[in-house]
Parts: C-alpha cells; structure tokens; sequence
DNA sequence: GGGCGGCTTGCATTGGTTTGCAATGCCGTG
DNA sequence: CACGGCATTGCAAACCAATGCAAGCCGCCC
C-alpha cells in the first residue's frame, strides 16, 4: 500500500488518522491509492498497539424478553454514534457465563456491559485489573468495583403494593422471577414491604421464573387453589403477559374482573391495548443513555488513565395505570400514580 | 509471561494451541505462570497473524419485530458454540447501513449475516474480493456472490390467498411492507398469483412500512374507506399485530367476525392465544441453523483458499391456522393448510 | 560408540499499524 | 546569504502471538 501511494508506511497511517500532520496532497495521493488498491486500514492491527479495540462487550441472558432487545439495540446505536462496536454474547446464567465472558476478556474489550447477567468476583477482579470499565445493567451482584444501573426496584415494588392496596385488593400474590437475582429480590422486598405499610400479608406466592411458560402454569395453580388471590404482581411484564394469556384463555378468566395484573418493565407488549397493563416503567431509553454514559466516561477515565469510580446509577420511574386491574377511586387510565397521591 | 514461566515465547503459544507440540510439563508450568499473571492470549494480536478473527459481523435493522431478536440470539449461540463471536451493527437503512458495514470489514471479520439488511454491490464486491463470505438472511439483494437464505416467500403470499378464497372472503386487501425489499415484494407477487389464481383481483392496498404505527393507520383508513375489506393479508406479523389491536380497540372491530386477519412469520406473539394469527410460518430455528451451516462451511472453504459457491436456500414453511380469520368449512384451529388440500 | 529418528524447544521473522525522534525541505526575516 | 522556525516526512521500534527452521535432547538399535 505505502509503495503504491509512493510514500512511507506512517505516511498512510498519518493519512487515515483525523488531525496527523500530512500535507493535502499527500493524503490525496494516499486515498487515491487506497481507491485502487481498495485498501482500508486494518482495525485488528490499529487495537493492537494502541490499546483499543474500539469493540464493547455486552452479555445478555435472554432476548424473548422484550426488554433485552430494545437495551441491545439502544447500546449498540450508541457505540456506533461515538465509533465503538458491541461484541455480543449470548451467555445463559452459570458456568457457560463465565466462559464466555473470559472469551470477551481476551478480545480486548474496552468495556463491558452486562444486561441482566451476573458476574464471577473472579471476572470482575481480572476485568478491573486491565482496566476494564464494567456496567451492569438491570442486575446487581456486589462487586465493588462494576458500575450499576438499575431502575427504581424497591420503590417500583412498594408502589405496586400501595396501588393494589388503594384499588381494594386483599389478597395478594406475587409471582416470583429468578430467585437469585437482584431484580426479583429488590422488586419483592419492596413488594412485602408496601404491603407490610398498609398492613397487609401476602396473601400467595409462586415462582415464574421468569419464563413465560412457568409463568402461566404457576398462575393457573395459583387461581385454581383454595384461595384464589385477587390480584398477581407478576415480577416482570413478560411474564404478566403470559399470565394474562394463560387466565382469559386457559381459565376463560376476565382481567380485571376477576383478577387483577400489575407487571414490571413497561415493555412494548405491555402498552399494547389487549393487555394494557398497570407496570411499574423503567423508561429503557433512560436505562440506555444512563449506561452508554457511564460506560464511555469509564472508558475516557481508563485512557487518561486515572482510575475510574464505580458507580451506582437509580433510574427514577412511574408507575402507569392502565386497565388491567381494578383502579383506586379517581384514578384514571394512562396517569402516572405515586403512592403519595 | 515467557520469562515468568521460564520459557520462550514460542512455548507459551504452543502451550495454549491445542494439538500443538509441548510437553505436558512444561505446559502445565506455562499455566501455572499463567494463573499467577492473570495472563490470557491476545485474540487481537492472534488475528492479526493467522488472518481469522473468528468474529462475524452481524447487520440488523430492527429489533422490534420479535423475528430479529430470535434471529440474533440463535445466530450468535452457534457461533459461540464454533469458537465465534458476534460483533453486532445496527444499521438501519441506506447510506449509514452502508457505513457501518464498511467498518465490519476494517474489523477483519471472518464472515458476515445481513438480517434484513440490503447490500449496496460495491461492499459485496469488497467482500468477495476479501474473501469474506456474506449470507442474507431474509432479504435478498442482487449481488451475486453473497449467500441467501429465505423462507417460502412467494408460496406463502400464495398459500395465503388461496386460504383466504376458500374461506369464502371476496374484498382481499394487501398491507404492504417496505416497498422495496424483497420480502415484501415476493409476499405481495405470491400472494397477487393466489388470487389470480382463485379468479380475484386485489380489492385494496396500503402501505405499512414494517411498521406497527403505519401499520395501524394504513388499516383503520382501510376498513373506515367505502368498501371495506373483509380480509387484511399483513406482510408480516409484527403489523398484524398492530392492526388486530387498532382495529379492535379503536373501531371497535370483533376479528374474524368482521373482518379476517392473517400475517407472515409466525412470530412468538402472533401464536399466543390473544392473536391466535394464521400465519405462514417461517421457523426462525431452521433459518438459524441453514444460515450458520451455509456461513461456517463457507468460512471453511474460504480457509483452505477454495472459492465458495454462494448458494440460495429457501426454507420450505407452512400455513399455521389460527382463528385471526374466518376458516374454510372442515379446516380446523392449529393445522397446517396447503394449497392442494 | 556411533548413527538415526522422533519429540520438544528456542530463535528469528512475520503480520499491519502507531509513534517518538530525527531529518529534510521550505519560507521568511534580519 | 545565513539562520531560525515550522510543517512534513521517513526510519525504526513496538505491540503480541504464530510458525518455519534448525538445534537440542533422548532413547534405541546395530
């Protein structure tokens, strides 16, 4: 290439680096060439010595949630629109998880984003050690030194109960995600502890999993019981959807009539009026911009390099009333409810 | 890390290239070194020699129709469990796609997946000439040297038209997607043969772009115009969707009794039971794996310096009936239809 | 004891780019 | 005309791992 163009090696590199000292007509003689040759620079080789490989890693557990998709698409916008690329990884929970977030490691990511993933102490002690800002999304675990951003959990939780409480409802169950997760543990501790205010217990409690099957199935036993409740917290929408389906379907039930939903995103689906479920919203775009920031100021931290504080980012977020379950007094479809009001 | 461990270079590479000549001992000593160190191999500095990257790019357009999400996630399971990565873009369409695809190949990918993305012929000229095998998943451009994979688009806009006529509907209407991809364009050709075929004309046409809120507009106009319809063929689920909400809650509209809905993927949503959308079915899981084996024996050929033939599959698919519209007498809830039945 | 084959290992080169340093050439000024 | 200053350019080292080649070692057989 440099002998095509007649000039040196760094000549071209000087050419293709925005702000180098080149002449003009250099830099024509060397784009000319590239023309011809249909030379580009070479990306692989560029990250090598100086360090970035301009890629992000981002692990997602599952994409049949709704959720994860629009956060994937977001994140990845972002990094195109500051020239970074997103390195997927499709990591279920467990060992293959961290398998495969090594494998991230080794590409020489320059940062990292886990959406609803957990993370080894083991990986985030290497991740730290080469200066590998971490972001976790949606998901805590409690190393120290990963950034956070998380929606508003245990106030989403206790306004849910409020809301419930305020609608007349007595007997409450909540359908449980996955047990070992941040969003299922801080959505329910909240949960219990709304209730706990308005001097209520819960009333049931099943697991869902977070799987939309498990979840219709856990419903159904829950109305078929001794006791139906007369209203279900589904921990996600996505599976607050599920339940729906499985209740007016499976049951021939009526939602709200005979039993009361509320969920948890605010996703897509869930706004869609054959559902029009009451959810507690974590505005995804918010989540997006939240985490591309605190990932890119990380990432600009490490390269001056200074050492970069882990954050902790609370996404505020509304609880939207819609109508699928029974409304407080006064309350209307489509307002914004606070547990003051 | 040589020095730590006490050996050259050339030992510590050998000792993590599997096949490769070393002593059990001294590979375990380059381990040993290894942990100490928290060293890993450089995948960047490794591509950079053997000229395998082992990342495929991956060009995507949206994520909101469920489709693509589904695709992403199975693509880039396989490729993990094969050694690959999926290095991800969003693109939308036009000269960004263009853009950013251009990048994907600074990157040295080892291949590349457009999910309903169009190739411009001058990077699918790149390509080839790179040697990077390309594979278009659902979307077919002209370019001769890229892989396609399709689903039975033309047979099931056909399929289709023949169901709908012998479910004694008169008024057809075609919502239509993107004008100019090819989906929508094979769709809507079949789907026209059909009625040919049945001795019908088309009895209305609108535009919904792929998109739910165009979707839902082009629909209600359609069915509030002076003749409505008394069937809707969406080019896709994913407006479907739109449409059966729009129509039911906005006009107030009982689908199939007033008016018949069927779309094209079958989609996660459009199976459950609110929808209940007779579709024609791609399933995503056979496109998944006929686009990772056309790509992974492609990439192969590419490394043993053969030149790969771009093949063209179409994935055969079928008509799932559901009760989104009025059924021929004697075809039942979750059978398959076939034009010859 | 010498020769031979097989396994292991180190040396040195390679890959495409960036970058500090030094050299070159040009311009203007005194 | 000489010299300083500046913009541009080339040289060579560096980044990290892979690999062909040759050397080293060992055991074995004659």
């Amino acid at each position: 290439m440099a002998r095509e163009a007649g000039v040196s090696q760094s000549a071209v590199s000087r050419a293709f680096t925005p702000g180098a000292s080149v002449a003009e007509q250099t830099r024509e003689r060397v784009y000319e060439a590239a023309e011809r040759l249909g030379y580009r620079p070479n990306a692989i080789a560029r990250s090598l010595i100086t360090n970035r490989s301009h890629m992000i890693g981002m692990a997602v557990s599952y994409m049949d949630n709704h959720f994860y998709p629009e956060l994937v698409q977001g994140i990845s916008d972002r990094c195109q629109m500051q020239g970074y690329h997103v390195l997927l990884f499709t990591a279920g929970e467990g060992d293959r998880a961290d398998l495969e977030l090594q494998r991230a490691l080794d590409y020489q990511i320059d940062g990292l984003v886990l959406a609803s993933v957990s993370l080894s102490s083991e990986i985030a002690e290497r991740c730290h050690k080469a200066g590998i800002p971490v972001v976790m999304v949606n998901r805590v675990s409690s190393a120290p030194t990963a950034s956070k951003v998380v929606g508003a959990t245990h106030l989403g939780g206790r306004t849910l109960a409020h809301f419930l409480a305020a609608g007349g409802h007595r007997r409450i169950a909540y359908l449980a995600g996955i047990a070992e997760t941040s969003t299922n543990r801080d959505r329910e501790r909240g949960f219990l502890d709304g209730l706990t205010e308005r001097g209520l217990l819960l009333h049931a409690r099943a697991e869902g999993n977070y799987d939309a099957e498990q979840a219709a199935h856990a419903a159904i036993a829950l109305m078929r019981g001794e006791s139906a409740p007369d209203a279900i917290f589904c921990a996600n929408d996505h599976m607050a959807i599920a339940v729906m389906d499985a209740l007016r379907f499976e049951l021939g039930l009526d939602v709200p009539e005979d039993v009361s939903i509320v969920g948890f995103d605010d996703v897509g689906p869930a706004q869609w009026p054959t559902y029009a479920i009451t959810s507690f919203s974590q505005s995804v775009d918010a989540m997006i911009e939240a985490t591309s920031d605190t990932l890119f100021s990380a990432i600009e931290a490490a390269v001056g390099g200074e050492a970069f504080e882990a954050g902790s980012i609370e996404l505020p977020g509304a609880l939207v009333v819609r109508l699928s379950c029974r409304l407080p007094a006064g309350v209307e479809y489509g307002s914004h409810w606070t547990i003051d009001a």
